[in-house]
RNA sequence: GUCCCGUUCGUCUAGAGGCCUAGGACACCGGGUUUUCAUCCCGGCAACAGGGGUUCGACUCCCCUACGGGAUGCCA
């Protein structure tokens, strides 16, 4: 049988890293077994869901490739599907109806856990054979006895006993389904074999496994995910910094590297660090998943920026790097010297924001100076840069190597040490101390631009 | 409370009883290259939660404790 796995959010946030990464293990399985990836929007809670969410999640997905195999599928379009099944459910005597009233419910509870036991419903109404009315909802009857095993990829067989687990609401007195019955039939429906989530639905899966077996549908695969936490070590959510895939994605992080940096969180190959979801997909085993939670390091995040960043190809970078340039109001196209600009750039930042913010006085005049760089380097002896303009203003021939040679000649003319006529000249052309190698940065600038520079600051004294 | 899951350097991880003097990566610190910054290279720091077993031998197996997380909803 073809592997089927899914994604399934429910749209009550926007897709955060943690779902993206649950995600990418899904796509990466299906992808590895020749299978299918789905994606479907858990939209049954009415009050939290929104259609925003929903558009934000599918949306992020698809922006890092994420593709699923058909198109996503609403729960909130598929009722007449969990009625059926409930109804099956009903008339095979696998569920009953059931007036208990919240604050019964609320009493047991408290009262079986004063006693020190595990609050549960104690299936008063099983018996009963109570008629569907306004009040009542549909419960499942979960079997007494026995154990129900879930046999887990990451963590081995969980073993749970059916006494622990009461007999769940399937239908509200509403008469709409719940989330264990709407995740099951449409499971079955969809013909997904193998589940991968986050850890948090362990305890959920005995449940799942008891409607399916009532409903007659096949066991499924299971991978629990362990979750993605913040610096506090607790699950992330919207209280820590920078959680969301559009935040990383408009800081200028790859979506290649994000996804090798979540790859990485809770599973490794190897002592492989830098990779791609190709390598992922090829390499990536269910059963190699770490057990523990894993925090996530931005760190790390921009160590595997600048990797992927340097294995881009030229026009891969400028693809990459225009939405960048362009929100700065530059346009790299027009640079006469535009590869050896990006590849003296490229390393400048861990991000393509950073590296589009380093390129800006390459294609506009600097309108402020680094202070600090001035007063050290500057200010001391002003009149250096005079001398440097005049003595680069009889080069014709201007490259890299000839003014490298000029500005050695300058230094041992004026008895300086290299700084002291360096970082001037940086600081002219680019406002700040940094810059590639002096002689390609002239070069970059070109004659006239450089000699234009130089004479600014002279002026600007 | 009860049930379930988890716990190796600051962080991500390797580790399937002797290969472990616990390996790699990021971060950090130091040095080199770059006559600046970044990149890059080299080196260093740094961990098996605690306690009992089992075993000739335990990071690895078992039990207990502690700590963290999840479930215990007419949320998903």
């Amino acid at each position: 049988m073809s592997t089927v796995t899914r994604f399934a959010p429910s749209p009550t946030g926007e897709l955060h890293i943690g779902g993206v990464r649950t995600a990418l293990f899904n796509y990466a399985y299906a992808k590895k077994k020749n299978g299918k990836f789905l994606i479907r929007i858990e939209d049954t809670d009415l009050e939290r869901s929104t259609k925003e969410y929903e558009n934000n999640i599918l949306q992020s997905l698809n922006s890092i490739g994420l593709i699923p195999d058909q198109d996503p599928i609403n729960q909130s379009k598929r009722s007449e599907l969990y009625l059926a099944a409930a109804k099956k459910l009903y008339e095979d005597g696998h569920a009953y109806y059931c007036n208990c009233s919240k604050e019964r419910l609320d009493e047991l509870r408290s009262s079986l856990q004063e006693q020190g036991k595990k609050p549960q419903y104690d299936s008063k109404c099983r018996e009963l054979n109570l008629s569907k009315s306004n009040d009542t909802v549909l419960r499942l009857k979960t079997p007494l006895e026995g154990q129900t095993i879930v046999k887990d990829y990451v963590r081995g067989e969980i073993v749970f006993e059916n006494s622990e687990l009461d007999d769940l609401i399937i239908l509200r007195s509403d008469g709409t389904p719940t989330y264990h019955l709407c995740n099951v039939v449409d499971d079955f429906e969809q013909g997904v074999t193998t589940v991968i989530r986050g850890e948090d639905h362990i305890s959920n899966t005995p449940r799942q496994i008891h409607i399916q077996k009532a409903l007659g549908y096949p066991e499924l695969e299971y991978a629990h995910l362990p979750l993605v936490l913040g610096n506090d070590k607790k699950r992330l959510s919207k209280r820590h910094a920078a959680t969301g895939l559009e935040e990383y994605q408009s800081k200028g992080y790859l979506n290649s590297a994000i996804l090798n940096c979540l790859a990485r969180l809770g599973w490794s190959k190897g002592d492989k660090e830098v990779f791609y979801l190709d390598d992922l997909i090829k390499d990536f085993e269910l059963t190699e998943i770490q057990r523990a939670g894993a925090i996530f390091d931005q760190s790390k995040l921009d160590y595997l920026n600048s990797q992927h960043l340097a294995n881009l190809s030229i026009d891969e970078f400028k693809i990459a790097i225009t939405p960048f340039t362009k929100k700065l109001d530059i346009d790299i196209d027009t640079h006469q010297h535009l590869e050896l600009l990006i590849n003296s750039m490229r390393s400048s930042a861990h991000t393509l924001s950073g590296i589009a913010t380093n390129l800006v006085p390459y294609f506009k005049d600097i309108d402020s100076y680094d202070q600090k760089a001035l007063e050290k380097f500057v200010a001391p002896a002003p009149t250096i840069l005079s001398y440097i303009h005049d003595a680069l203003n009889k080069i014709e021939n201007w490259n890299e190597e000839v003014l490298d040679n000029e500005m050695n000649i300058i230094k041992e003319e004026l008895n300086l040490k290299v700084p002291q006529i360096n970082q001037p000249v940086r600081i002219a052309l680019t406002g700040s101390t940094n810059s590639p190698s002096l002689g390609t940065t002239m070069y970059l600038f070109g004659r006239e631009e450089t000699l234009i520079r130089i004479k600014a600051l002279i002026e600007s004294l």
